[in-house]
Order: C-alpha cells, then sequence, then structure tokens
DNA sequence: CGATATCTTGAGGAATCTCAATACTAGTGG
DNA sequence: CCACTAGTATTGAGATTCCTCAAGATATCG
C-alpha cells in the first residue's frame, strides 16, 4: 500500500494564490532561494500533505520518487539492522527536507512522530525546476552541506561521548533549532519518545530515563508537563555536552 | 611513479594537455562531471601538492579557503573535544573530495595518513566555476549525497553495532571502496594505524587489536605484512557486518 | 475511569575501557 | 648488516559504563 493513504494531497497550484507565497516557515526552506514568480513554479507541482503521527512517509530502498519539505511537526529518519536494532539518524522540524537519495533508492526510512504537514515535490519535476534555477540547486546543495556538519557532529556524539554528554548535546541541539525556527528554545518541546532518544543517540530508553532523571538531580533541568524540558542552566549544560 | 610531478601548476598550452587531461583518477573524481575543454579551466586554478604522511591540510575552524581533490594516498577527517576525544568522520582516498564548509569555515580537520597527493582548488575561483558549469555544480551535489548517505551509515554502526560488527563493516567498506577504484580488494590495504580504525569505529586500540585477533582465531581474515588483511571468508565477514 | 503504552527505577551482568606489561616493526646510526 | 630506539601493536587483569531483565509508576486515550 502507497504510504500516502492517510493524507488527502492538496494541488495548490490550481487555485488562484499558491500556498508558497504564504508559506510561513518559507525562509527556513529550499524555497528560500526563489522569487515570488519562481515559486509559483514550485507551487504548479507540490503536494501538501497532513499526516498522522506515527505514520510512514518512506522506507529504505523504495524508489526515491520525491523530495519533501516539512512545515509543521516532526519527522524522524532511521536505519534499521536486520535483527530490529534502529540508529535515528536525525530529527526534522519545520523548514528542513529530506529525500536525497543515491541511486534512485531511499538510504532510510522516515517517519512522523508527531502530526506532521508536508510538501512533496515530485523528482523528476522538481529536477527541471533544478535545471532551470540555478538558485534552487545552490540552495538544495547548501542544505546538504549543513546536513552533512551536522552527521559528522553526531559521529562525534556516537562514538566519543559519554550518555550524559549525549543528553546534554541533543537537548541543547533541540533547543536551538528551535530557536533558529523562530520557536521557544526554553523550556524546549522534545516531541519524541524515550526509545526514540534512545535510537538516535546510541543508548537504551533506560538510560535515557536515568540521565534525565541525574541531570533533574543535579539541577542542571526540569521536566515539565507536555514533553517539555527546561534548562534551568545553560551554561553548566554546554559544560557538560562538550565533556567538561 | 607518481601521478603528477608536483609544486605548481603544469601550464598547458605549451603542450596541448592539461594535467587534468591525463589524471588517472578522473572518472572517479569531481571532475568527470566536466569535458574536455571545460575540464582546462579547472587545470587553470588547480594547484596540486605532495604531502608526506601526518600532514595536516586544514584543521577544524579554519577559513574554507580551497577545496580539495584526492588524487593519491589516504587522508583522514575528524572532530576533536576539548579533552582531546578525537572522532575520525571519514577516510579519503583517490577520487574523494574535500573541504566543504558551513559558514566558510572548515567543520573538522583534515590530515594525510600516508604520502598523499591533492588538487587544491581556491573557493573563490571554484565557485564561479560552479556558476559557469552547472554540470560540475550537480556532479559536487550528487557526490555530497554519497557522502551523506556514508555519514548515516556511520551513524548505524557508531550507534548500533558491536565491536565485531564494527571491524567486520570496517574491512567490507575499504575492500569494496578500493574495488571501486580499480585497485586491489583482497587482501586489501589499511593504511592506518589501531588508532585511526578505533577513532574512526569508536573504539580503543585495544578492542580493535583484540577483534582482529578474534576474528583471525576464526578463520575469517588473516593479517599479513605490510598492513594488509586478507579476508578468507567474505560471506561470514559479511554477515558479521550485518549482526549475522 | 479503566486499559495500555510509556516512563522510571532497581539489581545484576556483559561489553568495552583503563591501566600495565610485553612483543613487534620500522627507521637510524654504527 | 646488525643493534638500538621509538613508535605501534598485542595481550592481560581489573574497573566501569551501559545494557538486560524485571517490576512498579505515570501518562495517555478511548
Amino acid at each position: 500500500m502507497p504510504p500516502f493513504d492517510m493524507g488527502r494531497p492538496l494541488r495548490m497550484g490550481a487555485v488562484g494564490v499558491h500556498p508558497c507565497g504564504a508559506c510561513p516557515v518559507r525562509s527556513l526552506t529550499v524555497c528560500s532561494a526563489l522569487e515570488e514568480e519562481e515559486l509559483s513554479r514550485l507551487a504548479d507541482i507540490v503536494q501538501l500533505q497532513r499526516l498522522d503521527s506515527h505514520q510512514t512517509i518512506f522506507s529504505e530502498g523504495d524508489a526515491a520518487s520525491s523530495l519533501f519539505n516539512v512545515t509543521a511537526g516532526t519527522v524522524k529518519l532511521y536505519k534499521l539492522l536486520p535483527d530490529g536494532r534502529r540508529q535515528i539518524t536525525g530529527f526534522l522540524f519545520s523548514g528542513d527536507f529530506l529525500g536525497l537519495s543515491v541511486h534512485d533508492r531511499y538510504a532510510y526510512s522516515a517517519e512522523t512522530v508527531v502530526t506532521t504537514s508536508i510538501c512533496r515535490f515530485p523528482r523528476r519535476q522538481m529536477d527541471t525546476l533544478l535545471e532551470e534555477f540555478p538558485k534552487l540547486q545552490r540552495r538544495l546543495f547548501s542544505m546538504a552541506s549543513t546536513e552533512l556538519a551536522a552527521a559528522q557532529d553526531q559521529m562525534l556524539l556516537l562514538g566519543r561521548k559519554t550518555a550524559r554528554e549525549k543528553i546534554a548535546s541533543f537537548l541543547l541541539g533541540l533547543s536551538r533549532r528551535a530557536a533558529r525556527r523562530g520557536q521557544r528554545d526554553n523550556p524546549v518541546q522534545v516531541p519524541m519518545s524515550r526509545s526514540d532518544i534512545a535510537d538516535f543517540l546510541g543508548l537504551t530508553t533506560e538510560t535515557v530515563s536515568r540521565t534525565f532523571t541525574q541531570l533533574k538531580a543535579n539541577g542542571v533541568i526540569r521536566l515539565l508537563e507536555g514533553s517539555k524540558v527546561q534548562i534551568l542552566d545553560e551554561g553548566v549544560l554546554t559544560d557538560i555536552a562538550e565533556g567538561g
């Protein structure tokens, strides 16, 4: 069954005013590269989609038929080992894109964490626009470079940081990204489960939980209602994250 | 004989052949995107360099003034924590490029592992060529995408694989990349130290050494002279790498 | 308000790390 | 050509972090 059964795609180009022009997260996305006029070309091929939480967007190995932009919500990307061990390679929020592929196959699976809105760009048509608008191509390249840098940070975290340092880095990362999106950075929303956090940081849920408790006991953070975390001492948290 | 005599760019007008035209690893590199004519434009800005082993190419935080292509040898990329803990984020061989940056700073350090030849492209001039040759831009993007996929594989390895699985994956990866370069894939050259391998796999040198010994005892590999490793049973090694 | 999933806490165990000693290798100078 | 040195690799023993298994607490959702 196709992964897109759950939402109803709206083709927006047909409607008078295209949605991209009014997109609240445009400046964060790949679309920020384009002017009003070019933007309408994107709008012609985009499909907006609203997905419930825990819905698969695509799976590792699927034919990479689309690129996506997250406009609201949270998405996780992950890879699996044959025995079920899972590594979450990234969490995506509004403004982030996904769907880059090698050899026309997705190299990872993508799933919503909470109710999420995405823009879907069919790959073939997107390729045409990329040729037509070098600015778009450069913007995509720039975002891929940023992602690559983030991946290298995450390798440092996975290979060399302790559980405590991992959790501290994770919380700071969430907080900083929220700030960049213009969202509240403290207390910071932590929409994903302990199990997702564990699979992102190379830990178990139990260790994640214990480490949160420990940081709480140390007066560095507070766990609030609605899966929010308040950072009580950002300096200390930063020191912890860096191994201080 | 090394592919090029190093020191300064060769003039191509005089002989009618520029160094890029004769580059033995061109098909592997970013340069494969270009035709003879365009290639000469690249050749105009390239500087060839030959470096001894354990030489720094650039350091994390340096102004990102150049892009590089490895044409021979081995390079390691790494990040450090303030207390000296190190994560090697990748090893590069002939054909691989390095030097992508975010905010005009290198996000990692680069150092030769053995005697190595590189092509250096000043960033400003490279940017001009990228605008002029969209093919080059696309090729760079494609290579960055491939690198991103490799980074995700490495995250899975770092976060979720055992020491044994890590070493098996590492050896298979080296072997496959050697094959892609048209080099001998079995026995495979392992030019980096145990300590480098450890910092790449998120282990200690002792654990790397013990795991090699263990795989040897199991009859899966043999350690040969000249830092080569013979894979005796690729099927078994693959199974181990995947957690089988 | 009860059912179910998620989260937290506890106790014991295992993989890997740390510290230490020994063996090997490659390069250097006699 | 060999002996010496310095670096690198291997092996060993004990420590430690994190994991596994298990139970209880809390939150979420119909």
